[in-house]
DNA sequence: CGTCACTTTGAGGCTAGTCAACGGCGGTGG
DNA sequence: CCACCGCCGTTGACTAGCCTCAAAGTGACG
């Protein structure tokens, strides 16, 4: 048994989200009515827009995410920002709030986005009454810890940066033209592979001088496949649990 | 309402087990008999013993540390070891796992240690039957997810083994003579915070002449808490959920 | 068309890694 | 009992990758 087998592929947008992919398939009760006690209508998020959570407030509810791109961050003593992690659609955010029931960081959008909002009371009932619900955060929770440790080592600039774009495509696939769209700033995927953002550039510079990528306005292509995955090996974030789009 | 209210502290080696203590409080069973059916006997593990998993083994059991200390490592294709975790009394070994059903890492103990086995099977089972162990996977999920984040930033290294100090102290207690022991080598835990082992004895001993700290023949004495937690406070794994004994 | 945020490019410095060598300690075997 | 060996911790010299600081270029948007 694995958890995976709980959590079949599904393709649209909507149904992406583990939390209300478990609701319409609810024995005997009303789909529609499930999902509006549940859920909060979803929510449109802007850049820019008050947070979803903020670090040290008491965790109120899950947020699934429907459209866009959401990070989470902490605020050092210095001020300075440290991004956690970015959220696509089908991702859960605060999940690991769970044990200490306070959040540990902010969630802002990255991009217009969409949200929906499970209270945590309705989820933990939901949990006890239908143990798929249990499996799908379980399972939402492991890659999520797995992720984590896989990018908790130690890692060249380009290592890390070719495991980020490669994870990234397998995440949310690639857009028109094959290329691969980079929602968030530079300096934000420095700051998540702690990496500073000139490092960024010129890391992503040399592998285009490698002709591993070609950088184009709205994104970019990766052209040698194998090179990056090569170079990506050692951080290990190529396991097929860490995708989700084709 | 936290998945903290469902797991009371509880002080024993034996009844620190999240997975026992559950079983023995199943409502209206025979908490020997459940128990028995649940968990292997407590198996001896040897430093230098066989490994309790192995990376890219299909995931069987979780393991659940009765006693002593394990970590778990990844090897590179360069035949590095990198740690992902020291596990201690209390802790559950395996949980990042269940979302692909592939052991991520390989499982050795560090000292003498005891560790109970639960397999995959009746464990799905338990967790549909009484959500109260669904929790208690899920919140040691999130801890470790947690913990693995925090741990991901950018930090100094004095940052890092300071932060590393306190949390173990928060984890595993003092000793007799308020000695913290470290049970793992230097090597191991430069290896683990992505430190040289080199650099761990430089800094231990830059915090020995800053007067934080006193090192003994087996273990150290925090003397300075208060520069030490200035020290590790970016870190923040100082939060009350990533403590365990008193 | 000016502002602003982000990216790009360069020069220099620093943290931590690497390499090498030595001392202490425990285990092993003669 | 002691010599040998290997592992671990310690110390020093050198190196390198990445960060910091600075400044100019680019694109989006009002």
């Amino acid at each position: 048994m694995t958890l995976e087998a709980a959590a079949p592929t599904l393709k649209t947008d909507c149904i992406l989200c583990p939390v209300r992919s478990c609701l319409v398939h609810r024995d005997g009760g009303d789909p529609a009515h499930a999902w509006s006690d549940m859920l909060a209508p979803r929510q449109a998020l802007m850049p820019g827009d008050r947070a979803l959570q903020r670090a040290g407030d008491r965790l109120q509810a899950l947020h699934s995410v429907r459209g866009g791109c959401v990070k989470t961050f902490t605020i050092d003593a210095a001020g300075q920002e440290r991004i956690r992690g970015f959220y696509f659609p089908g991702d859960i955010i605060g999940l690991d709030a769970l044990a200490g029931g306070v959040s540990l960081s902010t969630a802002v959008a990255v991009v217009p986005s969409q949200v929906c909002v499970a209270p945590l009371d309705d989820l933990q009932a939901l949990m006890v009454q239908m143990p798929v619900i249990a499996q799908r955060l379980m399972q939402q929770t492991s890659r999520e810890l797995a992720m984590a440790l896989a990018l908790a080592g130690e890692y060249s600039a380009e290592q890390r940066l070719a495991a980020f774009l490669l994870h990234l495509r397998g995440r949310i696939g690639l857009g028109i033209n094959g290329v691969l769209r980079l929602p968030m700033a530079q300096r934000d995927i420095g700051n998540y592979l702690r990496l500073a953002n000139e490092t960024v550039c010129r890391t992503l510079k040399r592998f285009e001088q490698k002709g591993w990528i070609v950088q184009g306005d709205r994104g970019l292509r990766l052209v040698d496949d194998a090179a990056l995955q090569a170079a990506a090996a050692p951080v290990g974030l190529d396991a097929p649990m860490f995708r989700r789009a084709a």
